[in-house]
DNA sequence: ACCTCAATGTATCCACTGGATATATAATGA
DNA sequence: TCATTATATATCCAGTGGATACATTGAGGT
């Protein structure tokens, strides 16, 4: 039972990850803390060091559950096209938790197998979508490859306002075109920029 | 004179920007502190505040000396595969300072002139080095968007240990490949990936 | 049914951080 | 010379992640 009337809480892990979420989604731009998610799930602060080690050990939780969403968002998706577009709509929707899920590569996934698992099924989705069925493995991942690198690129960029504002809609268009991917009838884009670039005539 | 002898310093924020930048490059993994630098410089923790308004002033501080240390390195290079490979050098060469000037792209810039400037810099030689002259304005932002988004993503993958681990000199090889950069006789890459992708057969 | 024990939660401490306020000292310009 | 302004200090605060010691509970073995 998830009850929280007596001693034990039932399952403060799957809460803490499901509050963090939460806080993740309102947009609130400060990181998050241990302290606040413990109170806010009626438990001390400390109770949450049982589950995970240390505050890396739930941020990787949290990630791990960032990706789980994210599959479960590029299910379905069958082509580059509409792939790109439910990727980029995920981070676009969900910025800080992508931020969180990020920050955390493959590198950091020794300790973590639910995290890797989780990233792992992301890229079993890619592959499926990206590549070509008939090409060689190597050609494969150097689809996904690139397709990883524009996208992660450019949606980090955008995220942190290194673009010019625009509305998501408009990046993503932006976004298929440099890619190579665009269906042709959108309208061309206007600058990229968030200002006049250097060199421009006023 | 730049001497620490009496009351004042003579320079404290230029020399805390030098402590954070010597800091960022041996490469410790914790987030600076102010008070460190502060201590570090032999001065009360509170003098920063009088040069940088907080915290985040003073990592814009340092973003633009990042800025200007990458604007230094990149000139010179005049066509896009020496542009790449300067600009990724640098990146790897310092990936704590270029991982704080990524944080903090356009949409940070109010209030942060210096940094803006800075950055502004790294554009027009972005610009003179990978645009086709002849081209009109939009497709030369076009060209430089494509480079700059494969190559942040392909950096930020491999800095944050996404990507298979390799030499530095190799992951350069790859991304100019897959940037269609390619001088033609590096040797063909291996997987990308940090460990067999799913769907492997092992 | 009992009873041990591992899992989970609490209480209390610590070092450290960014930041605020009030004060002291030095440099500068009228 | 002297007031003003820039710079540095002293001292406080709330908040954070983390450590250690202890309390409570539920589950398994007998």
């Amino acid at each position: 039972m998830a009850g929280r009337a007596g001693y034990h809480h039932g399952d403060l892990a799957a809460e803490a990850v499901a509050i963090a979420l939460a806080d993740l989604a309102a947009g609130s731009a400060e990181p998050l803390s241990l302290r606040a998610i413990a109170t806010r799930a009626g438990v001390a602060h400390r109770a949450l060091y049982n589950h995970f080690g240390d505050r890396e050990g739930f941020l990787a939780a949290v990630a791990a559950a960032g990706y789980a969403k994210l599959a479960a968002a590029l299910q379905g998706t069958t082509e580059p096209l509409s792939f790109l577009r439910s990727y980029a709509r995920f981070a676009l929707d969900n910025p800080a938790l992508y931020r969180v899920m990020m920050e955390r590569g493959y590198g950091q996934f020794e300790g973590h197998p639910d995290l890797r698992a989780a990233a792992d099924k992301v890229i079993a989705l890619s592959l499926a979508a990206l590549a070509p069925d008939g090409e060689d493995d190597e050609t494969r991942r150097r689809a996904v490859m690139r397709f990883w690198m524009m996208a992660h690129g450019g949606l980090g960029l955008h995220l942190s306002g290194v673009l010019r504002r625009r509305s998501d809609e408009e990046f993503v268009d932006e976004l298929l075109q440099i890619a190579g991917l665009a269906d042709g009838n959108t309208p061309p884009p206007q600058s990229l920029w968030t200002s006049p670039p250097p060199g421009d005539k006023p």
